[in-house]
RNA sequence: GUGGGCGUAGCUCAAAGGUAGAGCACUUGACUGUGGCUCAAGUGGUUGGGGGUUCGAAUCCCCUCGCCCACCCCA
């Protein structure tokens, strides 16, 4: 074998392909029951839309971006995740029209590149389905997205998801927050791990997923952002909880939830699911009212949530939910001897031009191997053209499932399966 | 980026220094023109790749690539 594929990537193969269509189709759906448009945006944008977004002390701008120069020596960057792309988009093609409040709500389904170590769940280009709704400040928008993603999980017949709740404040009281949480590790600062001394600096809200014994120890009486929360993210949340209880969605409040992009404010959350080891989050997302000024336009709150699909469907398949069998359609023309070649050729042609799948055998074998073949493909009808049938005009239709057969005119062939199929 | 486990037929796995195997799958036949069940035969391998030790390497050593697991990170 002369190559093969990167490190980190897969091929979906055909054996995968229901489970995938699925999951876009469920998901499609959703969106537009909930009023959500498709975008589609390139795969790359100029490095410095992440740089900016996604916050450059991040691990993904740090150390997890596919970025390449073109021949003009422009530095483009492979989506490493979702949203900027689409504020970009929003931006520039002024999608709020006329209306500065106008709610607009987007979705798409895109490849997503990060370079980082593979793992079961954790790959170089995974594919995430995210809706962004932009415009709205109000807390039932945040339900709304949430309430979609659970929908989402459960239309795969995903059970046992887990919503992990938390606010991260917003630039009016995470400073005080971060002020008083950089005091109470002060005196600890020696005893913690080498990357909490560096975060200590650069991103002290990481802080607080740090999974390290001793740190963690020092955390746990650290206090908390939820009870540091300014009025307006305080009662924002309070708001979200109650909109999550009134619609009998259940949370987990948990105030280790940070995320891994700057760019969120208020309400951060995540969807954990079992059966895939350490990597078991299968999707994430929050508020991020900043986002959009920081790229340039007007102050404008925004919602949104990514969901990996990869991980969706391990989930699934961990979870048991079986894959519906795919129905038995298509006809099989079997053709004994030379004569019959060329008319079951035609006979193909005909029952494919009257919008009936069809197959033949190539490899012009004994009827047998025909059958056998027919039935490995999932035909649910065979044509049998031998000598007998020529001279009489006729054509032998087998049905695959039960067995049954019997002859019929040619030329009623395709209105009798057309009525079947 | 760090540490560990594992790479043998299309798939799942044996063979622990001495002839590379089994089950499933596939092909053909039993059944001159009828699939699924049964039986029989057959096809299929640079043992991930490269180098070394040895009379002899899937097996031991080194390098490399890949997958898996944990850290990390996140979807």
């Amino acid at each position: 074998m002369l190559y093969r594929i990167p490190r980190g990537v897969n091929d979906i193969l055909p054996d995968q392909i229901a489970a995938w269509q699925q999951a876009e189709a469920n998901f499609q759906k959703l969106c537009r029951l909930y009023n959500y448009e498709e975008v589609r945006t390139p795969i790359f944008e100029q490095t410095e839309l992440f740089v900016r977004a996604v916050g450059e002390d991040t691990d993904i701008v740090a150390k997890e971006m596919y970025t390449f120069e073109d021949r003009s020596a422009r530095s483009l960057t492979l989506r490493p995740e979702g949203t900027a792309p689409v504020v970009r988009a929003y931006l520039e093609n002024s999608l709020q029209g006329q209306d500065p409040d106008r709610l607009v709500k987007l979705y798409y389904i895109a490849p997503i590149f990060r370079y980082d170590r593979p793992q079961a769940g954790r790959y170089r280009q995974h594919h995430q389905a995210g809706a962004e709704a932009i415009g709205s400040p109000e807390p039932e928008v945040d339900a709304e997205i949430i309430q979609l993603s659970l929908d989402f999980f459960a239309s795969l017949g995903l059970k046992e998801v887990t919503l992990l709740l938390n606010s991260v404040g917003c630039p009016q009281c995470r400073p005080t927050y971060i002020k008083a949480l950089k005091r109470h590790i002060e005196p600890h600062l020696d005893e913690m791990c080498s990357d909490c001394q560096r975060r200590y600096d650069a991103n002290p809200l990481r802080l607080l997923d740090c999974k390290n014994q001793t740190c963690r120890q020092i955390l746990e009486q650290a206090p908390s952002m939820l009870d540091m929360l300014c009025e307006e993210c305080a009662v924002h949340f309070d708001t979200l909880k109650q909109t999550l209880d009134l619609l009998d969605i259940a949370y987990n409040i948990d105030p280790h939830i940070v995320r891994g992009l700057d760019y969120y404010t208020k309400t951060a959350f995540e969807f954990v699911a079992p059966g895939l080891g350490t990597q078991d989050s299968i999707g994430g997302g929050g508020r991020y009212d900043g986002l959009i000024e920081e790229c340039g336009g007007p102050p404008t709150p925004a919602v949104g949530v990514g969901i990996g699909l990869e991980r969706t469907l391990i989930a699934q398949e961990a979870a048991g939910v079986a894959q519906p069998e795919p129905a038995r359609e298509g006809v099989f023309v079997v053709t004994i001897g030379a004569p019959a070649w060329p008319e079951g050729l035609k006979l193909l042609a005909q029952l494919r031009a009257a919008g009936l799948p069809a197959e033949i055998d190539y490899r012009r074998r004994s009827v047998r191997a025909q059958l056998r073949y027919a039935d490995g493909e999932g035909c649910r009808w065979a044509a049998i053209l031998g000598e007998d049938e020529i001279r009489s005009q006729t054509v032998t239709l087998r049905n695959m499932v039960s067995g049954e057969q019997d002859s019929i005119r040619q030329s009623e062939l395709i209105d009798r399966l057309s009525a079947e199929l």
